[in-house]
DNA sequence: CTAAATTATTGAACCGTGTCAATTATTTTC
DNA sequence: GAAAATAATTGACACGGTTCAATAATTTAG
């Protein structure tokens, strides 16, 4: 087996002690010992057991990311944010997928706390879970991604959703259409509740009629069973918004079998700005959240706030979404 | 702080070998010790410390896994792969980024040997990159995902990237293409390599001609980059094939931006079949390949690997590719 | 009902490092 | 050159689990 830290001390005919000065505090060690034991060291080929180091320590270089899905483009986006800035930092990243499921999420989060990592990043699967208080109790800082918090005692990194929900209720009406379904998600997700919110609100005062179609989940495939419900409507809206870019994909698919012109019958608007919309079918129309960005900055506060200890001031960071108008949204006719 | 072992052992009653026997060898403690232990444990919000467990034992449950780049659907479906598979184990996966780079490859090797991974899953951003031999002698397992190995003291993962060029090829052929442009990427990576070797061998049995454009990435953006340059070739072919779906995306945009007619004029056919490939503004044909599954394998090998110790036989496991027809390839007028 | 076999539980030793109060060696001061 | 100040070294203990030989409790056999 490998040496230890026992047996360099042995060779070299000093304490546990010094070695472990030898490795930590060179300056404390006198110089012909410091020079005598770096050679037995290098004779030995002793390498510190990260192990023991940490569990004396407490403290990992490590960071959970959890987020529902990163088959999600948009989280795809951030995992890559996150991962670019930890690594810079010298962290690694343990990457866990909830699949909106607050069951997976715990254990995640029990994983994570046996992995003893230094913080995580959490895009909550519930507004209603603060099961990652007991992580804080645990001496683990936390970090909400894609997430407000009302909480000044956490940081937080998101866009502002209801501003999204705003923008794109008021892109549509300035096209000139008054009636809308909103594609809607799971309402217990916290982004879909404040989008849905915005829509409300600009809808209210634009005067604009809002059709809530809601989707289990938030992929394509759910796109197209929404899709199916609005050709159910009795009446026909002329634009409709998606909570994401994959329900719009679907609705697409949906609409355009279907022999709906897009957007010449009805205009369909996603949120998110993934990278295929513009190598879509039509090319769509979406909001665009800074992605890579919100990744980024999350991981950097979160780090930061790891190593600051105790004078870290939390912030709560939002950034704005942005309309990136293409083809799938015209005026109405 | 949070509670251990052994506040567990004392509030419940019973020795700390006890407890230790609750978590790793149920069966050996009677019924009714076994669920009070369990209760307690639940109360306590205890969570056995990783580090701990690990310096005694000697192994991490923790596997690194390394791919070019996660943003590529391709690879976030493997990773999703992985992740599902590895957690089943309760494993946990730290998730890397090499972006086709030796030198971020070896970073990360590096990082993960610090983190005393129990395995590594690594698509070799290089085919010459022997440098997880030294991961090898850390005792640390390493397995190779989507790419195969002759070496047969390793495991590996792979698709038959060789049998999926040909597949591509003889689909153009039997629609009558007679010379098609191939829009290749970097020839280091085995993959390429491998398909660009199916294709010749294909072409030259179907007698069909065959340019070969290089792309440096693999991204859409490179994709319309290689669009230009086919726009400019003396004598248009009549079919492209491309190294992967994002090269096709970005191929497509070029030429529909062109007023090129997919596939009146020209058929398009991808590799990878990722799930855009239905919402694309011509849905795109393409060579599939199980990438979900292909992370569930790997991960399901390497951690087999590295529990079975000795009595492991290194497999090399190979998938087939699968030919999807949509829209986008079209019999030649 | 006792002896033997089986099952359950115990707790000290150990994994390999970091820490720090105590000890020893060296240098400075007058 | 003795006392005081400073520098260097020591080694037991802690970290939080796992292991395993020894012991205790229970079941089975005769």
């Amino acid at each position: 087996m490998s040496a230890n830290l026992r047996d360099v001390a042995k060779k070299a005919g000093v304490s546990v002690g010094t070695v472990s000065n030898v490795l930590n505090r060179p300056d404390v060690v006198s110089p012909k010992t410091l020079e005598r034991v770096q050679k037995t060291i290098e004779e030995l080929g002793f390498v510190p057991n990260g192990f023991a180091r940490q569990l004396r320590s407490g403290y990992s270089r490590t960071i959970g990311l959890v987020v529902t899905d990163v088959a999600n483009p948009f989280f795809t986006e951030v995992a890559r944010g996150v991962e670019d800035a930890a690594s810079k930092r010298d962290y690694a990243v343990f990457l866990c997928n909830s699949d909106e499921s607050l069951e997976k999420e715990n254990k995640y989060l029990s994983v994570l706390i046996q992995q003893q990592v230094r913080g995580v990043l959490i895009t909550p699967a519930d507004s209603k879970s603060h099961q990652y208080e007991v992580l804080r109790e645990r001496g683990i800082s936390v970090a909400l991604l894609d997430t407000e918090t009302k909480n000044s005692s956490q940081c937080s990194v998101s866009v502002d959703d209801v501003r999204g929900g705003e923008i794109a209720v008021e892109h549509l009406s300035l096209l000139g259409h008054k009636d809308i379904a909103w594609v809607s998600g799971p309402e217990t997700i916290p982004q879909i509740a404040d989008r849905t919110a915005g829509v409300m609100k600009a809808a209210k005062i634009a005067n604009v009629s809002v059709t809530t179609i809601r989707a289990t989940l938030m992929n394509s495939a759910q796109g197209e069973v929404a899709a199916k419900k609005i050709l159910e409507l009795k009446k026909m809206p002329s634009a409709i918004f998606c909570a994401n870019d994959l329900l719009a994909f679907g609705v697409m698919r949906g609409l355009l079998d279907a022999g709906v012109k897009i957007p010449e019958q009805v205009s369909l608007l996603g949120y998110d700005d993934i990278a295929f919309g513009n190598s879509a079918a039509v090319p769509l129309s979406s909001i665009s959240q800074p992605a890579y960005q919100l990744g980024v900055t999350a991981a950097e506060l979160l780090i930061s706030e790891c190593e600051d200890n105790e004078d870290h001031a939390h912030q709560q960071i939002k950034f704005q979404p942005q309309l990136v108008m293409r083809a799938s949204t015209a005026t109405k006719k």
